[in-house]
DNA sequence: TTGTAGGCGTTATCAG
DNA sequence: CTGATAACGCCTACAA
């Protein structure tokens, strides 16, 4: 066991300089012999010599610290946004600390007052999709820790952006329905006045209306969650009612597979009664029979880039820049059997 | 913009102070006078003073940072475990870290490399699948830091261990398929040669044995990966073999998954004609059809007493205790409809 | 080419 | 009851 690290003041005493001159030969400086130099990181390399972090965020007044604030990770998107952002930090100076809202503005709110006492040099958000208030991040802001928003935008707070075009996802989900001759097409929303992903109802009531679709109220579901169960009880009165949709596009994969799910316990057929788009493509949706189609979006890639975005902007740190990145990524439907061909 | 964050310095120079006595007074120290305290409170409320982390950990020689080193977070069970971490942290002074090996060797080399460098006052890991040689813990744990390993075990290394007991899963597994009639067991076993969840195979062996099975080698199925798409050719092969087993169990639902998927292809009955069971209980494993029977394990509970574990053994930082905790939670098998009733 | 001194923010010890 | 001082480990003017 080492109880106590080893400091270039050890260093120092062993080698009869001073902690200046380690400190500099440690870092290269110029004016010093090659041979102290040498003399120097030979010791430290042989003692296994690590620099206190401690002290030098202490001395830096930076903490080389970030935070990533998610709903969940229990979820494709999600899981792989933060291995992208991972993969990128790792290779940095850098550390991150995940946390987890849950879905809950209050644990958010709290997490972002921790993070504000914790000191973080900047911070990654996918808000909660109950947050409607976005001062908890204005007051992070305040304290000039750079914030990057992905996948869930916060319309009106400055800071970068890294998003998914959720409207033309289910834009494109729509028109492939229409082009293959379905004309009653339903739509599941989430959760009702949870504004998130409210950009995808929007993209399917445009898309009806570009193509002289009515809209009908009862086809849009509403479900008391985004979970698999959250879907079953509506889809079950959507499918029972009188005209019964001819499509369904569901606003996640979950939503998605609990109305194939449905639809096979009612004895209909995929895709010839009913068409079924998701949206996350989840790697495990092509294996249901039929297999799902789904709008996928690059959630590895958006990770990666936010990362990047924000290391880029602390690297600037010196000026307070007010030039926002906003980024969108364009997600892509993927056809399998779950929808008819066109 | 707040440029420089407000210190006890400050506090004291306004109220006419020494930094000892406002230290003092954010203490609540005895002996001062009630309304000192209650004077330097009010201005550190009203100027939102927190302590700054960085000068406390050059103090304390700590660093409040745990960090978890799991191969992958797309995955259900390490998303569970990793909420489980999450949730019971977040309630500490404690932030957690997470790091991905991506199952690999040499990147989890790397990452222990780098939290030796970062500081760190405790580690939770899952090693990845291919670690056999644990020296790298070994030298993190030489600086005193505490390592509680959670469902992979590294046989060897002392450190506190909570586990799930993989034997017993596929004992039980394997036994419900011998009450179900099933008399040609196979099993999908993953990667050949990485030892990870060998005790699946072994509970297999074991059962097989107990009832007088005969084990059967071509039974005993490896595949290039653990996901999906690396069960297909195996299952193929298997299935389309002279004597196609009328049982499968696959060491996860993944693997399960690709196994229903190509009976389901070749048109045989599941379970009548071949039972499968998997392992992890995924949350969509349930919805397919038939819905797949798993063997479920509480990753969020594991992760909370992971994390739980550990906290304690830093709180009793003062004795090197050398007194490991090794908890095994056992797992559950869940009849579904892919396997035949009893 | 190297050493000295001071400071980053906080707390503990010792003094008064 | 409160203040001065030293220390945690490192870096950087300024000196020599």
């Amino acid at each position: 066991m080492i109880d106590r690290r080893v400091t270039i003041k050890d260093i120092a005493m062993r080698l009869n300089l001073s902690t200046s001159t380690v400190s500099r030969a440690l870092h290269d400086h110029h004016a010093l012999k090659r041979e102290t130099i040498k003399k120097v990181k030979d010791l430290a390399s042989k003692l296994n010599f690590v620099p206190n972090i401690a002290a030098l965020n202490l001395l830096n007044k930076r903490t080389n610290r970030i935070a990533i604030v998610v709903p969940e990770i229990t979820n494709h998107f999600f899981s792989m946004a933060l291995t992208g952002i991972q993969n990128f930090i790792v290779s940095t100076e850098y550390n991150l600390m995940v946390c987890l809202s849950n879905d809950s503005y209050q644990e958010e709110v709290a997490i972002i007052e921790n993070l504000r006492q914790i000191q973080i040099d900047g911070l990654l958000v996918s808000r909660s999709s109950r947050t409607k208030n976005f001062d908890h991040f204005r007051q992070l802001q305040s304290y000039s820790i750079p914030i990057v928003l992905f996948d869930r935008d916060c319309k009106g707070l400055k800071a970068d952006k890294v998003l998914v075009d959720d409207y033309s996802g289910a834009f494109q989900a729509i028109e492939y329905f229409i082009k293959s001759g379905c004309k009653n097409i339903a739509h599941i929303a989430g959760v009702k006045n949870v504004s998130i992903k409210n950009n995808r109802l929007q993209g399917y009531l445009d898309a009806l209306k570009k193509h002289g679709l009515p809209v009908i109220k009862k086809n849009i579901v509403y479900t008391k969650g985004f979970n698999y169960e959250d879907g079953i009880k509506p889809v079950e009165l959507l499918l029972n009612s009188k005209h019964p949709p001819d499509a369904i596009f569901a606003m996640n994969d979950r939503l998605a597979i609990s109305a194939m799910y449905v639809a096979n316990k009612l004895n209909l057929r995929i895709p010839d009664d009913v068409s079924i788009i998701g949206f996350d493509d989840e790697p495990h949706s092509i294996y249901f029979t039929p297999a799902l189609s789904s709008v996928s979006q690059p959630g590895y890639g958006m990770g990666m880039l936010s990362a990047r975005i924000l290391l880029k902007k602390l690297s600037e740190k010196g000026g307070l820049v007010n030039d926002f990145r906003y980024e969108v990524f364009k997600p892509e439907l993927i056809t399998r059997s779950s929808s008819k061909k066109i």
